[in-house]
DNA sequence: ATTTACAAACAGGCTTGACTGTTTTTACTT
DNA sequence: AAGTAAAAACAGTCAAGCCTGTTTGTAAAT
């Protein structure tokens, strides 16, 4: 029963409650995390940049995450929702019809193209030398591959139904652009890059054809 | 010219000259900087842990590498030499004939199964925050990916002439193969990188017929 | 009143590179 | 060829700085 506040509360500045200020501070704390993993890679992410860049304490950056491993981990699951979020609004654009296992490909791409990858990436290679690290990812990426398999199962269906590449395709795919995006990392606008998709398509074509379809299926 | 020394030097120890003592200690040095970075990852690698490993003196570590960044930079180099005399004695075992390119994807497969790999993998991600390492990384890794294309342009020559595929093959293999490697961090043993690894065999007999025999012989 | 959120100083440990000293090899001189 | 000076390889200690997590203290919400 709130007091019918007139004496108490300033009117301008309500009071937070305490769900509130934590999912604020904890949100900025895993968004800064990821940050840092982005500008400086996880060799040189530390606490102390997080709190900074966050703009909160180092009290309350401790007290909401106790240890470093705990705020790591928080941040692969954040990362998750993120990367999970990507996706889901990417896919709205895609088109209805005919192109569409091609369109699927260039959405891919373009997530990959994205920060998200690479911070991804930072915590993947990180995970390596990490067994706690490396459960947390495997969780995620498991669950994010699913995801996509899934999707586009519903997505681009066969009208013969589900060849016996069909259900490697995603994983193929994805294989083959994280990749490539790594091999970006020194080699930006590579020209084989973009070929290479070339080639994942004609695949894709020949592998899940939309229609007018003829010849075997191997 | 060495005098007939039965005086001075004791037979049982050579004196080493200069080069040797070098050779030996950078040697030595940068092997274990490369077991460092499989071993704990490029975040926890430390110049002094680096020097244990070694077995050789802070001091001796530091006059042949004042600072750690030309350590990290001269591994780069003994990496990428690594992974080419791996690559050359693997080509060693390469069957004639026949079966040459499905051969040449499980040789290429073998290769990122090793340690170099993630040790390469380590310090590519590490080059994307830094610009003085992304140079070398850029050098050996162009220099690596040039060998292998020139290599198997000449292993495995179509005689139609190179088609309009042939050239990105090796980019588009290597890639595909290095997302499955990273991967496999999480997931080791998945059935659907063995499974993509067929699909791309299959695409490799399909763009690349290596003889007369048009049809796969098995 | 009690619990939760936030604040800030601090201690211990680790890392890097500097610094001082010793041994071994090479270059130079006679 | 011998002896000596110079340079290079090697050894080990040290200081400054940084990072993590602890501790102690304050304000705000329940």
């Amino acid at each position: 029963m709130p007091a019918a506040g007139l004496t108490k509360r300033p009117a301008t500045k309500r009071r937070r409650t305490q769900a509130e200020r934590t999912a604020t501070t904890t949100a900025r704390l895993l968004d800064a995390t990821i940050d840092c993993l982005l500008d400086v890679g996880y060799a040189r992410t530390t606490t102390t940049d997080i709190a900074r860049r966050a703009g909160v304490s180092r009290g309350a950056q401790l007290h909401h995450f106790p240890t470093k491993a705990e705020l790591v981990t928080a941040a692969v699951e954040h990362l998750s929702m993120r990367r999970h979020a990507e996706f889901v609004r990417a896919i709205g654009k895609l088109p209805a019809g005919e192109g569409r296992t091609v369109a699927a490909i260039d959405l891919l791409w373009s997530i990959l193209s994205s920060g998200t990858f690479y911070a991804w990436l930072e915590l993947m290679v990180a995970a390596r030398t990490d067994a706690g690290l490396r459960r947390s990812m495997a969780a995620v990426t498991e669950r994010f591959s699913q995801t996509i398999e899934r999707t586009f199962a519903e997505l681009i269906e066969d009208p013969r139904g589900p060849g016996p590449l069909s259900d490697v395709a995603p994983f193929f795919a994805f294989a083959l652009l994280d990749g490539l995006a790594l091999h970006r990392i020194v080699l930006p606008d590579d020209e084989r890059s973009a070929r290479s998709i070339d080639v994942l398509k004609s695949l894709a074509r020949l592998v899940m054809p939309g229609r007018k379809e003829a010849h075997d299926g191997h």
